[in-house]
DNA sequence: CAGGGTAACTTTCGCGCGCAAGTACTTGTG
DNA sequence: CACAAGTACTTGCGCGCGAAAGTTACCCTG
C-alpha cells in the first residue's frame, strides 16, 4: 500500500546513512582487504535491514561475472522417486554455498532455446553424458564449467553410479540359490541407453559368479510381451529375473500371476530404485536403494568444485547401494 | 584453442560493421519505431551470427528490468507421472514466447533462500496456494506478480483442477452398480491438504448419487492399517474403494488380495491419476486420466497473461479428466 | 615537526544492454 | 527554393552492482 514498486538498492541504504555506496558495498559483500570498523559496519547492516535491501541478482551477475546458478541436466526418464532426495540434498548443500540449483529436463521435442541460453549458468552438470551438439551451445552461450567432462556414453553408463546396483540384484538372486536367470528391461526408448549400461552390468556379474544369464530382453504389458517373456523363461528354467527398474519388476510379477506362476516359488523378481510402490505391492518386491543423499552431496561437491575450485572431496561416493529384500525373492 | 574466452557483445557486432551499438540493438530487438534498411538489418544479423553473438540475459534484465524467467512453485508432492506432460507443454509454449520456466520444489526443510530471491522471475506462478510467509517474501525480492491470487488453500483445492477427478471416480463406481463405498487417503502428510479436498469431493458426489460413502480414512502398508482397512471394508458391506491416487490403490488392491478377496469382485478399486503403473498391474488398475496438455496451455497462458497481459484465454480449461477403465473395476 | 603509514572512507570505472533523444542527410511538396 | 517530413543512423544515459584506484584525516616515529 504505503511503498511504492520501486525496489530498494545499495545507493538507497548509502544515501540514508550518508556514506558512499562503494562502503556499503563493501560491508554488504564482506569485501576482504578493507578497513571497516565494527559501528560502520553495522549500521550498514541495520540500515539495510531496515530498508529491506535485496541485492539485485542480474546486476550481481551483470558486475561480477557469475550468476550463481547451477544448472543440473537431467535426462528424459521418469526418475522421480529415486532423484527426489539426490535432488532436494544437492540444492541445500548449494544453496548454503550461494547458488541456486535449477534442473532442466530435456524432452524429445526440446525447447526452442535450452535453459543454459536463458539462465547463463555458472556450472552445467549433466546426469549423463552431453551430446557433441549441446557442448557447443553450451560453449557458444559462454559456458565453459561443464560436467562430466567424459564425452562417452559409455564411459558414463558403466559408472559405478548407475550399475552398482545391477550387479548386486545378480549376487541377491545368486546367494538366493538362484542360477539360471534372466534379465528384463524396458521397451522405452528413453532408458535404452542407460538399459544397455545395467543390461552388460548383470552379464557381468553373472558371468563373474558363474549363473547363466539365459535372457535378456525389453517387455511391455501392453503388447502381451511381458506374459510371453515369463511363460519363455519358465519354460527354460529360469527361476528368477533381475529387473532394469521396479515398474518393469511389478510388470513381470503382475504378468507372472497371469500366468499362473507363483512368485517367488516359481520366478523370483527384484526390482531397483526401491520406490515406494516396491513395498506395496503383493507380493511385495524387493529392490536395490541407493543413496540418494550420498549422491546429492557428491553432485553438490562436484559442482561447487568447478564453480569456485573447492577441493573436490578425495574418496568417489561410496554409494552404498543395497538390497532391500522383500517378499518377490524371499525364499 | 583460438578463441578466447571473451564473450561476444553487441558492440563488437557494431564495431566490426562499422556501426553503431544502437543501431545493431535495434535490429536485434526487432525495436518498432525505427526505420532500417533491409540491408542494414542483413548485414547485422549476419554479422551477429557469423561472430556467434548471444544476448548477454545479465545485462538484458538489469537494463530491461525484466529477466524472462517463470517460476513455477510445485508442491512436495510426488506427482511426477501427472505432471511431466503438463510441464513439457507449458515450458515449451512458454519458451516459444521468449520466457523460461523453471520449477522449484519446496521442501519441508527448505532452502535456506527461495529459488525467487536468487533468480528474480517475472512471474511466479503455485501450484496450489502460496502463504502468506512466502507471499511476503516474493514480494519482498520485487517480484509483483504472483498466481494464483486466491489467498484460500480451501479456494485452490476445491477447484475442479484438483477434484473433477474424485468426482469422476464416485459416478464410475456408482455406475457399475456399487452403492456402499469407501474413500482411501495417504498417511502421507505432504498429501494431507489435497487429500482433504478429494475427500470432500468424493463425499459431496455420493450425496449427489445417493451412494453411501460409509469410510473414509488414511491408510498405509507399513503399519497394517490397509489391510485392516480392507478387511473393515469388507465386513461393512462395502463393495468398492476409490483411491486418493494410483499409489493407494495399489496397495488397497495388494491388501485385498492379502485379506483373500478378489479384486474387482469382493472390492472394486479405483486410482487416479493413470500413472503407468497402473496397467501393469494384475489386476490393471482402473484410474482417472488427466488432460495434462490442457493444464500445460493453461498454466502457459496464465503466466503470460500476467507477464504481459495477454488476453486470457476466455474459456477456463476443460481439463477432460477421464475414466480409464481396467480389471480393478470391471465387471 | 616533516615524513611515512594507515584507517576510513569516496570517486570512478566498467559489466552489456535498452532505449530516449539527438543529428545529418535525403526526399517530397507547394 | 524553402521547409516540412522522413530516413538512416549516432550519442549518451541509466540499470545496480563489484571493485580498483584515489583521497582524506589522523597517528606514530625519529
Amino acid at each position: 500500500m504505503t511503498q511504492r514498486k520501486k525496489r530498494v538498492t545499495a545507493t538507497d541504504v548509502a544515501r540514508s546513512l550518508g556514506l558512499s555506496r562503494a562502503t556499503v558495498g563493501y560491508v554488504l559483500n564482506n569485501t576482504p582487504g578493507q578497513s571497516i570498523p565494527p559501528a560502520t559496519r553495522e549500521r550498514v547492516m541495520a540500515e539495510a535491514a531496515r530498508l529491506g535491501y535485496r541485492p539485485h541478482r542480474a546486476a550481481q551477475a551483470l558486475a561480477s561475472g557469475r550468476s550463481m546458478i547451477i544448472l543440473l541436466v537431467l535426462p528424459d526418464w521418469p526418475m522421480e522417486h529415486s532423484l527426489r532426495l539426490t535432488l532436494e540434498t544437492a540444492s541445500h548443500v548449494l544453496d548454503e554455498a550461494g547458488y541456486a540449483l535449477v534442473t532442466y529436463t530435456r524432452h524429445e521435442g526440446g525447447q526452442a532455446r535450452p535453459l543454459w541460453e536463458l539462465l547463463n549458468p555458472d556450472v552445467v552438470i549433466a546426469w549423463t553424458a552431453i551430446s557433441a551438439a549441446e557442448r557447443t551451445s553450451m560453449q557458444a552461450s559462454g559456458i565453459t564449467k561443464i560436467l562430466p567432462v567424459l564425452q562417452q556414453e559409455q564411459a558414463v553408463l558403466s559408472s559405478p553410479t548407475l550399475t552398482a546396483g545391477t550387479h548386486l540384484q545378480i549376487a541377491h538372486l545368486y546367494e538366493q540359490g538362484h542360477r539360471r536367470l534372466a534379465f528384463a528391461t524396458s521397451v522405452n526408448e528413453r532408458f535404452s541407453l542407460l538399459a544397455q549400461g545395467r543390461a552388460a552390468a548383470a552379464r557381468e556379474e553373472a558371468d563373474r559368479l558363474g549363473a547363466e544369464l539365459l535372457d535378456l530382453r525389453p517387455v511391455d504389458h501392453r503388447d502381451g510381451s511381458v506374459v510371453r517373456a515369463v511363460r519363455e523363461w519358465h519354460a527354460q528354467g529360469i527361476t528368477a529375473v533381475a529387473a532394469f527398474n521396479d515398474d518393469i519388476a511389478a510388470m513381470t510379477v503382475a504378468a507372472a500371476q497371469r500366468a499362473g506362476l507363483s512368485v517367488p516359488d516359481d520366478l523370483a523378481v527384484i526390482g531397483h530404485d526401491d520406490t515406494p510402490m516396491a513395498g506395496m505391492l503383493y507380493p511385495s518386491l524387493s529392490s536395490v536403494s541407493i543413496d540418494n543423499v550420498g549422491q546429492g552431496h557428491y553432485l553438490a561437491n562436484q559442482a561447487l568444485h568447478a564453480a569456485e575450485y573447492r577441493p573436490l572431496p578425495e574418496a568417489p561416493p561410496d554409494l552404498h547401494a543395497a538390497i532391500v529384500v522383500r517378499e518377490s525373492t524371499r525364499r
